[in-house]
DNA sequence: CATGAATGAGTCTTCATTCAT
DNA sequence: TATGAATGAAGACTCATTCAT
């Protein structure tokens, strides 16, 4: 009937992977069943298979893509110009607030840290490694420029800074308040420290 | 007739908590079923049964087992005596060493994080708010002593305290290399920062 | 491509239904399992979920059907014309017959009235306060038209009717012998009595 | 000890049997567990084994002993003096003031007399039939003596009897009112019939 | 592109019963 | 006499998946 892409057939897709996307964060992988799946997306169970493998592959498609856009994050914040101070500032930023717009994601992605069994084995680690490898070479970069200190163990910083903004992401999405000066307050820490 | 406690029968229901924590702790509560758990315990499912009200019961059990050992954790070192940073700094050890010896227990401490549905919803963030609680008066003593700066928001640097130790954890229950001074050198970020 | 319908696809319900109606006069709701259900009426389990909510759907389904069935006969045997007595020769007739041909929801319904726990209840107390009622009204019409003593209580003549031919009916499916005069035998004794 | 019979003994044994006479009276014998038994009578599993061979034996028990009791009601009415209707009279008010007072041990001859697949197979029918021929003895005096009419099928009068005390029963036992004189209407109805 | 219908294997839980003590 | 602990078998129900249409 007509040339262009058929903007239904893209709509069940993401109608599909929006709902998935919420009850798979909402109440894990192994506990989300196709039924829910295909009631909570308006389709039948076998336009769910037309579309997608089987819900493993469903599942991995959904936690690749929110991946893929940490990764992005990272790089980007990594790559920009500006004091190490800046950069990691403005990630902190960014990726608190884009967990507070998408809590769905994180939710998600907080489940895959944690394996169940049959949950399809996301190779979440070698992101995170990924991950720590690129703000590593930031840290090296700022005791290389004098921005750091230069007793501190890189890798260790790294792991301070993601450990701190990842707790705030997660208390965030379970509710509890976060403040918009909160990714601030935890790179002002992470910087200067609380010693007096 | 023997004097000695028969340490068999007195002992069925430690084995079958002892091979559901290991079993809930690697693939979740969700994707555990009871016949596992029972294989697993070399018994019979009514002989569970008989123990436990049902598999929730189970899995709550050995959690909330977990969750005291946790806050008592928390509390001995808040109301023992030495500085802030003597005290976090045992906090940190205390913490990590225990996550490596027990890294079941921090496995299924994860999973409880991100409730999967018909997981039971332990309330493990009133026990994080608790524990954020006690450590924040800690904070706020280091403050008045003048240990600390006075410029720190206490539960934001308890947030941090908290994110960094417990990424340490992860990490080390995810089998990534963490080293003895791994407690010690996170501390000492918190306590110093990364800053020139 | 056939214009006639597919009688076997359109029937696995009436299939199940049919079993299910036999075990369940047979051996009461509580003490048929769905795997003999299944087996019956050549399915799989699923297949009977997937017509029917769950095993006291199917029973009250059945039951129902058949309490349908025997209110519109008393309705029908009501509103006809005819004297009375008549009439409820006419109803004692149908009734039997009935419950001779339809061994299995005679069973049935007779399993319903004393329900056994988990059996669901069955409002079949309220159906017969309805036939009750509407055959009160037939009993109060023949008071009315002189057909009937004036001394005698409607509601209790109902009872002695009803238990008479309901005994009747409980006989003829146990396997007693039921000739084909019982239903005018009961009636002429509700008539004229038994005194001489 | 004592000479005396163990009165505790006996104690449990009827503690248990009342139990279960209420209890497979409400729930019916199939969706009675053990369990249930056990915990209404307050005393544990091997307990009731110890006085009983299984579940089915202490069932029967119950059932047997109400059935010995309705058998003498009946002989004792066949035997009495009197003419055949003071007797009909007399048997169905004490048939209907014993169901009032003893409710459970009606609902549980009428679980009874559909028999639930694992039910025992209580032989009632025989019971049934030795009542209906002894009472068919009662109307064959009646009518030798000239009390009831030659004209009657004796069995079938007797079928209208019981059919109509028993509706009488159900009736009461399951909470519908029931007057003193019920009974007395009953047997009018039966005596001298609806007619005019 | 979409569906109604079907399935084998699995879920958690409880059953009546019986040991050793 | 009485019991805490244990069991094999079965209970109702749901799973992810796949036909034929």
């Amino acid at each position: 009937m007509s040339q262009a892409i058929d903007p239904k057939a893209a709509d069940v897709r993401s109608q599909i992977m929006e709902a998935a996307t919420h009850l798979f964060a909402e109440k894990g992988y192994g506990s989300t069943s196709v039924r829910e799946l295909v009631e909570a997306a308006g389709v039948t169970k076998p336009t769910l298979y037309y579309y997608f493998d089987n819900k493993e592959a469903l599942f991995l498609e959904i936690v690749h893509g929110h991946i893929e856009g940490l990764e992005q994050l990272v790089q980007m914040v990594v790559q920009s110009p500006g004091s190490v101070q800046e950069r990691l500032r403005q990630f902190a930023r960014l990726y608190v607030s884009g967990a507070e717009e998408n809590k769905d994601a994180v939710k998600l992605l907080m489940t895959v840290k944690s394996p169940e069994g049959d949950q399809p084995k996301v190779d979440l680690m070698s992101m995170h490694l990924a991950a720590i490898q690129h703000l590593t070479v930031l840290f090296e970069e700022g005791i290389a420029s004098g921005e750091l200190r230069s007793t501190i163990d890189p890798q260790a910083s790294v792991m301070a800074f993601i450990g701190t903004v990842n707790l705030l992401c997660a208390a965030c999405v379970q509710g509890m308040p976060v403040t918009p000066d909160s990714p601030d307050k935890a790179v002002d820490i992470i910087f200067f420290g609380v010693g007096a």
